[in-house]
DNA sequence: CAGGTTAGGTGTACGCCGTACACCAGTCAA
DNA sequence: TTGACTGGTGTACGGCGTACACCTAACCTG
């Protein structure tokens, strides 16, 4: 009977809880600690329980893709610049709550039915637009990574893969000092006040900044392009 | 007598030799396979044996990344985007012979020093050239992944993580029937011909042509914002 | 040459992992 | 009533990284 109070008392398992838990577990956790194990007593059931709904690890992981990924702002109607720049940001925003995604999607073999989806309604702004087929298809390598949010953030402490969500969002990220003196260069950028004129560049470094500095560096560009009739012209 | 045979037949283990060997099973194989075990038995020794040469796999594989990031060619004098552009591309080339470094460069948690070292040479040349710290700065953010060579292929058959070398390049990389049904953009985008006026794309999409399109993009909106005398002004 | 130290390869074992497979308790249609 | 179907269980297997104790051969020192 103790057994049937606690079988009432849980909720009863479906592919969306499965994957909604293992969303939050990973968040919370960070994927690499994400077993099948951990998952199923996560949601006090027996681990073999889990393939009643999902078929395999990698399925979960997609299923867990497409859910993050549907996150994202749908297009807004309007200026292709607008529309994408606020779409990608959206992006971001969504692997900043989940820190595991980048990697995750970037790690797969094949897209996902959402990420695809992403993309093609993406594509789809800039089309209506008036782009080419062709100019849409080299814009969208361009923003490569960008499209999803990644920033690369090479020396960021939040990149700690996977690590616990929060993150302390001001710490100055330097270098050990033996690296500083080997790697001069790197150790400037990475110093804290720019000593730079009449930069006003804050103490640390401004993700957030440099992602709309990346960003806008190629819409600008690619703004440039498309006003100019670009197309592509390849030697072969 | 026979074990002396073997003994004496196989080359002395050495840390330089565990992580060749490693690349190249890697390269071989593709990294999800490669495991201490595997790796033991392919240089005919017990998987122990290994751990007199590296502390963990984790530092194989910090060891494997040095090795092959120690293959991208050094930065050439004179202008500042030719060096950054050779640069990139020597990396690109690098990423190209061992598929599965890309990854492994970007999950890992800290730089290792060869990535260090070849970051930290890069800003040198941006330096020398006169960019600011701050402007070296943020170009670096901008350049993110491409700064390493990678291309981050959405849709394309060779990046099957890790799979092993041979790669067909002119491989069409549709979309399946069913997906290019509900993702009309990707399809027209992914679609071998381009139908778009005097565009002269081939059958296919060319890597290669993509990866510059991307990196002149960049380099180009860079050059314009440093010979403008760009500063930063943010609005803190 | 004797004896001790040490570097490097070995063997065993532990605790994780993903998951195949047989089982079993309900539920529900015929 | 029965028989199939759905979904949770229990056991077990092979693989993983690696801790730990061991052995052996080379080498230094007296």
């Amino acid at each position: 009977m103790a057994e049937q109070v606690e079988t009432a008392r849980r909720a009863p398992l479906t592919r969306d809880r499965v994957l909604r838990t293992a969303v939050a577990l990973a968040d919370r956790t960070g994927i690499e600690s994400l077993s099948m194990r951990n998952l199923a007593q996560e949601l006090g059931v027996v681990p073999m329980a889990l393939y009643k709904h999902v078929a395999n690890k990698d399925e979960l992981l997609a299923g867990m893709i497409d859910i993050v990924v549907a996150e994202i702002d749908p297009p807004v109607a309007g200026d292709w610049k607008q529309a994408v720049r606020r779409r990608v940001l959206s992006a971001r925003r969504m692997l900043l709550r989940h820190p595991w995604a980048s990697l995750a999607i970037e790690s797969r073999t094949t897209a996902t039915p959402a990420v695809l989806a992403y993309l093609d309604s993406t594509v789809g702004a800039l089309r209506s637009s008036g782009f080419s087929t062709d100019l849409a298809h080299h814009v969208m390598h361009a923003l490569g990574s960008r499209v999803l949010g990644f920033s690369q953030e090479l020396f960021d402490a939040s990149r700690q893969a996977g690590r616990s969500g929060a993150t302390v969002p001001e710490a100055p990220a330097d270098l050990p000092p033996e690296a500083a003196a080997r790697f001069p260069h790197l150790a400037a950028i990475a110093t804290a006040a720019s000593h730079d004129g009449d930069s006003v560049v804050g103490p640390g470094c401004d993700d957030q900044f440099e992602f709309e500095f990346a960003l806008d560096l190629l819409l600008d560009g690619i703004d440039r392009l498309h006003r100019n009739g670009w197309t592509s012209h390849r030697p072969g």
